[in-house]
DNA sequence: TATTTTATGCTCCAATCGAGCATATCTGAG
DNA sequence: CTCAGATATGCTCGATTGGAGCATAAAATA
């Protein structure tokens, strides 16, 4: 096989439209910021560890651990995060994996702007809150702070009918003149799907995407802050979650996205979970993360049926009840299963609307 | 709830600790470079757009079309990879995203050695060749040019069994000093896993594992390029895929890997057909991305029974038998359902093996 | 016209998973 | 001490999903 195929090519690359790799590094006066969203699971509480921005210290904002990379000192940006994490905080990352590349902060900058340009690497860590006995700096905040329609332990959060809902549907509503045609989906429709609006589901995944929209509409107050014209045309806005530094909630938002994802094709709970624990304790902490309650005996049976954990002998008392057996995670399964992760399904509807 | 937890923390964070995000720009003299990973179907063949290095005349390697961002010039990273992949390739992107960000190349370089530094920001495009009618630059090459090893279509490559699996086997049994520390898993287990020696399944997704562990094997070109010591203890090497420059085939191998796992849960699969299609086209296409066989009945049950597809009136004929009926994609489904994609089950072990 | 090839509809069956019933075994109130 | 309440845990039932194959339709081609 191996064909090469091409369109009408000319078989010499033309020279002037070639850059070579060194070229990157003269022409972009950019610095590279490393952050980190480092999870865990406090009192079946989703958390995420938070610092204070001292950029202004009359309105210091809540920020996200962070740091530059330094290529010299560091050969892997992976090296570098756990090497200044550890540094600022005291904590010692153990799971640690890349989320993505912003570099479109500033957007609210004019063209010709001189600050600097910094494009951040996000990452996300999961940790075991109550094992970091060197945590120096910090604050362990729920993820719900910050994004409180995230928070659906309780059913619908009301936040979404009472706040949400209606200033999105005014904000899709309003004329649309260029940003409809670069979007591929009409506002409304991006509000239904990202919220669960008309008895469309909820989607625990797309924590990003919500974050964005609000964002897009004006209604947060980072877009306030960034001179966004949609947030001009609000007045008496209630509060959308508490801010924080530049786009460290965007990271944020990717990070818990991806671990509601992650936890079901692979056995990341773990990472949160101490060396032993109960299956009630297990679930308490997947739906943490993932919020709808599941039904306890099919978890039991999932958890057990895939090999996920082993029994360690010892029970647990003073649950309130009958003794629970404790169970550690067996890490052999890594080397049998090529996915394995907490599998749930989602719940009949919770959604309120419908 | 928000509560805020700490392990013994200092309330008032030190100020020694801390970097402003701005200290990020003036620490790092590192450039960003984009990479893109445009990837079509033809002739049934998975193919990406290649262009040919200049860095050394006499043995010029394989690239993935790549450029520098400047941050003065383009708002976002996505914008500027549009804009020079337009001017180097004459092609206008469709749907893009980004895949990874990779600063590790350089790994042989010897500390102090003052090279520049480029972190490079991996994205996937996906495009149908046939409609490029604006390519001027660069050739579609076939993916297992690159990963002899992936190509599945006609069961399991031989390169594995007679290339791979002694070589890797050899190079586990030596004896490993420090890095097994390091490595969550043996090298024996990682082989195991990836290249799915003895019975173990092939994950077809795993194509990023799999390039990175013929890379520290020092199997791939590569890794003698980059002076890996694992390199120098092979002779006689057969050639394990046509190597790129830098890290391009690793970059290459994510996006292989991205693009067989998103065709299972999002409707990517027409981002590489023309607008109308049969069921069987459809079939091939993904049969390309993903190389095991469908069955065909049940594919089609799933692709219309998920609403992802609706007939446009028309039929196809000289298709050597019964005309097929043409569809086109219901760009609708995208409103309805949250997370659509092309589902297929894996294959009951067509691992040669066992 | 017969053969070949592809398209397409339908059935059967095994595995998965949501849901609920039943029972075991502890803690704590009275 | 006893019973109520709470949690732990095993088991069954039924709906849905998805893998596999049979059968038929309708064209191209020899």
């Amino acid at each position: 096989m191996n064909m090469e195929l091409s369109g009408r090519r000319k078989p010499t690359p033309e020279k002037s439209h070639r850059a070579s790799e060194a070229d990157a590094a003269e022409q972009s006066p950019v610095g590279i910021g490393l952050n980190a969203a480092i999870v865990a699971v406090v009192d079946d509480e989703p958390v995420a560890l938070a610092v204070r921005s001292e950029a202004d210290a009359a309105s210091a904002t809540d920020a996200l651990p962070f740091g530059p990379f330094n290529p010299r000192e560091h050969r892997t940006l992976e090296g570098g995060l756990r090497a200044w994490v550890r540094d600022q905080t005291g904590l010692d990352l153990g799971y640690a994996e890349q989320l993505y590349t912003f570099a479109d902060r500033g957007r609210h900058l004019e063209p010709g702007d001189q600050s600097p340009h910094v494009v951040s690497i996000g990452y996300l860590a999961l940790t075991q809150a109550g094992a970091q006995h060197g945590l120096t700096n910090g604050v362990w905040r729920s993820w719900y702070h910050y994004y409180p329609w995230e928070d659906w332990r309780k059913g619908r959060p009301e936040i979404i009918a009472r706040d949400i809902e209606p200033r999105l549907k005014a904000w899709a509503a309003r004329t649309v003149t260029v940003s409809a045609v670069q979007n591929p989906l009409a506002r409304a429709d991006r509000a239904r799907m990202c919220f669960g609006l008309d008895g469309t589901a909820w989607d625990e995944e797309k924590v990003l995407d919500r974050y964005e929209l609000l964002y897009e509409a004006g209604l947060v107050d980072e877009a306030k802050r960034d001179g966004r014209v949609s947030a001009r045309e609000w007045s008496d806005l209630p509060k959308f979650g508490v801010p924080m530094q530049t786009d460290h909630r965007r990271i944020l938002a990717t990070a818990i996205g991806r671990t509601r994802a992650k936890i079901k094709y692979r056995p990341v709970v773990f990472e949160l979970m101490p060396d032993e624990f109960t299956l009630y304790e297990l679930q308490k902490t997947v739906e943490a993360i993932l919020g709808p309650h599941l039904h306890k005996q099919n978890f039991r049976r999932l958890v057990e049926g895939a090999g996920l954990v082993e029994p360690t002998g010892d029970v647990k008392t003073r649950t309130g009840g009958r003794p629970a057996k404790l169970f550690r995670f067996r890490r052999e399964v890594l080397l049998e299963r090529p996915a394995p992760g907490v599998r749930v399904s989602a719940p009949p509807s919770r959604n309120g609307t419908n």
